[in-house]
DNA sequence: AATTAGCACTCTACTCAAATGAGTGCTAAC
DNA sequence: GTTAGCACTCATTTGAGTAGAGTGCTAATT
């Protein structure tokens, strides 16, 4: 059996039809509100191939029908390549969004943590954002000073002008001189240098040169190795967890526990966030569609996942999570324009 | 009408038969299981005196009674009121914490999630932890390095080695001399001093000595204030919102809701922390029943607060938050030792 | 051969009444 | 003051009956 152009019509009349209303759509509906112009019969024969075919599934036997996830695929798939063509979309929609987005925050933590919240406010669904990995950090620069007679702050600055630091605990006491000695050495010997290129030879011979303090010298690359390694964790950011309750098919005890866990416990989430970022999909934008999800609680929802670049291999992924009726169009439409605005702003810095 | 011994041994019973099972208690279950010795009618006589008094309530007329929040209230003061004697309590409870708490992590922030994530596992009640609030943040030292040209670091420690860091943008280029002069002037000047300390004399004799520099000065005296000023907001972590699930009386769409809301959205908890900082309870410790708490849309909880004190004025809380039929004695005993315990490790230090 | 009308059938959701049972309040006896 | 006993209340459960939405199939129509 195939799926000729009137099967894929009506397919697509239930879909749009069951994601206004969240009901199970009949025949009889579908006859009297599309331009199809056949009997509700036809259709219903139609229907019976078409829930033949996987596309189309029965809550029970005297209900009408509701997409199953293959069907979701099909039309999600046809509007993702629709949209490809429509080359500018509607720009309205993120408008008081970015008017927000202007007035940047400092901490880019909590740009983010509102980002989070405005999306969920303006979208009624679950969002999620990352903050922007940078794949190879590098040492942009070093600053040890002494705080207190004992205690050594090492402050390492890498690339997007990102700040971490240290405090280490030191036996020896050092002199001032011995201190702007190693800073020095420090930046001469480790500025520009990501993690891999900090080999063992940069060490031994910043070891060689510190002399007496090599001890120190140690510490010291310990907390640096640790401020540039990438920390794959928790750098997740999430809101609106609540808007699941406007939808009934998720409100259920069980998976509202669920879905919220998964929330809570963040580190679900970054499989979500791996396989955003490694397949690219239409425009960076990848649609997950029930059990399609790389995380498992979330199989019953939708997920759509934006990878945004700041600059070369900087990125992040923002994420809408949402009922399996969710409004694809618009949800990607959103994606789409502010993962733009996300790049021209960040880029006029 | 007074509340004498027996009806204040019916009503302990009728509350701790609730706690337990969650379910209105007859007459004629206390009558069989407790040493009364009293029929169902004579205790039936007695509640429905309790009832007058407020200490309880009826769901519907043909059900057992429940503890009033002023039940609940009497409760848990008469509670609290033994424990004072009860020296030490029994620390077991929080063992397997302590051993986790042992291996200090590095970063507070993570040590408190933890901390929070521990805590819910635990009790299987939601959780609440604030980071540490130091009330009279002190300059303790400052650093001043250029990044790259036009960029300067301002790195403040303040007072229990937390480090702030901000970036300015500079329009005058300083040479290496000018920025150790002002690294030591700032240092010299600001050092040991809180916000309220630097006032318009400090500024002016500063600027005065920074002379041609005094713009940047101006500049560094925005972030160091930024870096020391209180920020009352969201130091809040929390974890096991999804608790609540456990509790029937909870669970509803519209109660599930609003209580993970308030999760979410943490500016909502301030006012609970605020006053739980405030108001000295028995050893730190604050109770708040039902229509008691300071947040509107916990009001169908209770909520158990406790003050840790990592040094004179350094103050955080620590709150568990489960329904009105919490576990009383065992939360309060847990965040008793806890908080000594917290002390006792950070005192090491 | 495709479409449609018609009808029997299925299944959910709702309503209603009756039965159940836990628990009370009150009265009269102890 | 305490208790036994009984009538009463009310939430919950159960089952029957009904309405309604929607289907699948067959036979008639185009």
């Amino acid at each position: 059996m195939e799926l000729d152009g009137r099967k894929l019509k009506i397919l697509k009349a239930i879909i749009r039809n069951y994601l206004e209303t969240g009901e199970p759509v009949g025949s009889r509906t579908l006859s009297k509100y599309t331009d199809l112009n056949l009997s509700s019969a036809t259709i219903r024969n139609e229907m019976a191939d078409l829930e033949e075919l996987g596309y189309i599934l029965q809550p029970h036997t005297s209900a009408g029908r509701i997409p199953s996830d293959k069907g979701y695929r099909l039309y999600v798939d046809d509007m993702m390549r629709e949209k490809e063509q429509e080359v500018s979309g509607k720009e309205k929609e993120v408008e008081n969004m970015k008017e927000f987005l202007i007035e940047r925050v400092d901490k880019v933590e909590l740009l983010l943590q509102q980002l989070a919240k405005q999306l969920a406010e303006n979208t009624n669904y679950a969002t999620m954002v990352t903050a922007p990995k940078y794949s190879t950090n590098k040492v942009k620069f070093i600053q040890l000073s002494r705080v207190e007679p004992g205690k050594l702050l090492v402050v390492v600055v890498i690339d997007g002008n990102i700040v971490r630091n240290t405090i280490l605990d030191v036996e020896e006491e050092l002199s001032d001189e011995t201190l702007l000695h190693l800073n020095m050495m420090c930046n001469t010997s480790l500025n520009g240098l990501s993690i891999n290129e900090i080999n063992l030879g940069v060490i031994a011979k910043l070891k060689e040169q510190a002399g007496i303090h090599r001890a120190i010298v140690g510490s010291v690359l310990d907390a640096v190795a640790e401020a540039i390694t990438v920390d794959n964790d928790l750098e997740i950011y999430t809101s609106g967890a609540t808007n699941i309750f406007r939808y009934p098919e998720l409100s259920d005890q069980e998976k509202a526990r669920n879905l919220i866990g998964a929330f809570e416990h963040k580190e679900l989430l970054t499989n979500l966030v791996q396989e955003s970022l490694e397949g690219e999909g239409n425009q960076g934008i990848q649609v997950y569609i029930g059990s399609e999800t790389p995380v498992q609680t979330m199989k019953d929802c939708s997920v759509v996942t934006a990878t945004y670049e700041l600059e070369e291999g900087v990125k992040g992924t923002i994420g809408i999570i949402g009922p399996k009726r969710m409004d694809y169009e618009r949800v990607v439409n959103i994606l789409k324009t502010l993962t733009t605005q996300l790049d021209n702003i960040y880029k006029k810095t």
